[in-house]
DNA sequence: TCGTAAGCGAGACGGTACGTCACGTCTTAAT
DNA sequence: ATTAAGACGTGACGTACCGTCTCGCTTACGA
């Protein structure tokens, strides 16, 4: 959220009303006009904020657009435990994808975008979203591990099974991000991690 | 490559040493300074050209930079009959993995990044590059099919199991586009197509 | 006026009317707000020119205005010959001090600002348009000099006496740039000289 | 100094030492950068002051200069008796050339760029110091007029005559401001006078 | 052979956004 | 009330590219 590695307890405080109003801003720019025409510039003007205020805050339009998604109810995945590794990846595959379909799938390609052409930012994204995706389907994976529906080794790899096609398909063409979809993905990880 | 629909046969005739200039220039600043420092000021530049000289073969410099990654030798895929679906499937993602640790990679991370801002170019690429690949995978999957390696109906869920996984560590992180990973997707993607 | 030591031949040509608006631009900004809210933004702004437009002719506001002033007609120096010493001094001065009062007042002003700031620009005033001034009263001093009037051996200290009160009364209160003044001076200047 | 009509007797009394450290941070600021370089903000962060601890001081970093300036030692004039008006003059031009070489000389231009932008701050420069140094000037005139040397009835006219030359170098080119100078023009005037 | 039609290098031009700097005001907690 | 710290709206800075344009020059082909 805030940039500051400790946060300071001097000076004037930080507006909290400015945080939301520019990830606001944010939202509405990207789902009006596309990352293309998301800038700073406009983040600012949109948001009644100046320049400098958001530059305060984050480094570029990508790190605004990230703090905005987090902030974002439906970023909480699921954590279903519905007693079967194919359910469990169902449910969390549908809700994903469900996410992808609307304004997170906008976000989603934003972030893609700044992860692409700055290593940086992409280390950044890794850590505060990315991973912790990945944790959600860890933990899917171990316990099905228990259960004895996971023998494959590599959990690495089953999770990349997981979201390669997720990304994929959010990259190149939006429209196959079904509840159908999802589910065919669940069986086929299944298969790969018996 | 030439933008024209039909050629004209007055005037001047392009010079093919410029084509030429203009791909190589967009290569080495690609690879120089990644797609961020890439520019069609730069590209002009660097190839001792003239601004519009670019803007009369490209609209953009993802125009460029997919012409050059096409023009690669790598591109062209292997077509390889091992004579088992997880042979095929290995040495296509072994060879795909390996372009894409290398050059290949920068280039097709830069076309990823236009295609997610400009959806005009997105269908361009799609039909210039991704069907080609997919196609490739699709006759695999079609002499699977004869073999009785392949039952699952749904072909284009197949392939995007096959470079899902390769798009999504291209986007975050590029350390695992190992050889042994191209091998376990192939054993995943056989388990799921049977 | 143009920023280039020689002329190009090559490219598009500076389409002349962009010099014209510029330079009006920064002369009707200067009377309105006075120097301080003259800029480069506003000039461009004003002007209907683009930002780069104006910094590709002009490294600075001080550029700007002295070219305008430079066009000025009333910097047209008259050389009068009037016979005697006092005469040409008297009629260089009075339009002087008639210039100052004016326009032109506002403009040296706005020229002394920068150059109190920048030596570079400084050297270039000098050049431009100080050098000029004070070769018009060089040469009414040599005159004089035949004439049997001068006999003070230090040409430029004479010059620093016609021209210091002048922008000395520039800096601070402009109130007794009076053509009375100019004749004082005129005669002061006289027996110095003499 | 300090800003206040009335001395308030109530609250946290100001810190002198921060006054101290205020003139102290424009003056190095001053040499090291010249005025261009220098900044309310510069002037706080350098003598390790809050920025509106500055404001409440004064209203512009011109304010700040001339307090500074006003400080100096050697703004103190002397007030030569030397029995001659030319003698007077030229201990005085001598001492104000020698001050212009110093220091003095780059705060003079700083505060010729604030009063030229600045109605308000002119005439609070005029009060502080250049009616004290025409004063200066006006009282050898009389003492001058007493014993004969002055019959020039424009006083005015007379000290614009003293000060305009150094002001002139003060802005263009510093080089001058020589003790041979300060004769030559101690000389001039006293013609002028006669 | 000569005109017409493009290609080409060069660079001007109106734009938009960048990221930074300083301004002058403000809000906080501590003194 | 003063102080250090720093947030904030504002406005300008100087730069980078965008995509289009206007020059003068050069290559071709076809009449």
């Amino acid at each position: 959220m805030s940039m500051g590695i400790l946060d300071r307890m001097t000076g004037r405080p930080r507006d909290p009303a400015v945080d939301e109003a520019i990830r606001a801003a944010a939202l509405e720019l990207t789902q009006e006009q596309g990352y293309r025409g998301l800038s700073m510039e406009g983040i600012a003007a949109r948001s009644g904020v100046a320049k400098q205020t958001v530059y305060r805050r984050y480094r570029s339009k990508g790190e605004v657009v990230l703090d905005a998604l987090v902030g974002f109810a439906f970023t909480q995945l699921p954590d279903p435990d519905t007693g079967s590794l194919r359910g469990d990846l169902t449910a969390l595959l549908t809700a994903t994808f469900r996410a992808g379909r609307g304004v997170a799938g906008d976000l989603n390609r934003a972030l893609a975008v700044e992860a692409l052409q700055d290593d940086e930012f992409a280390a950044r994204l890794w850590h505060k979203l990315i991973a912790v995706r990945r944790e959600a389907v860890a933990e899917l994976l171990r316990r099905g591990r228990e259960r004895g529906e996971v023998t494959h080794p590599d959990e690495e790899f089953l999770i990349d099974l997981v979201y390669g096609p997720y990304w994929y398909r959010l990259l190149f063409g939006p429209a196959v991000l079904t509840d159908a979809r999802a589910q065919q993905l669940a069986e086929a990880v299944c298969r790969a991690a018996a």
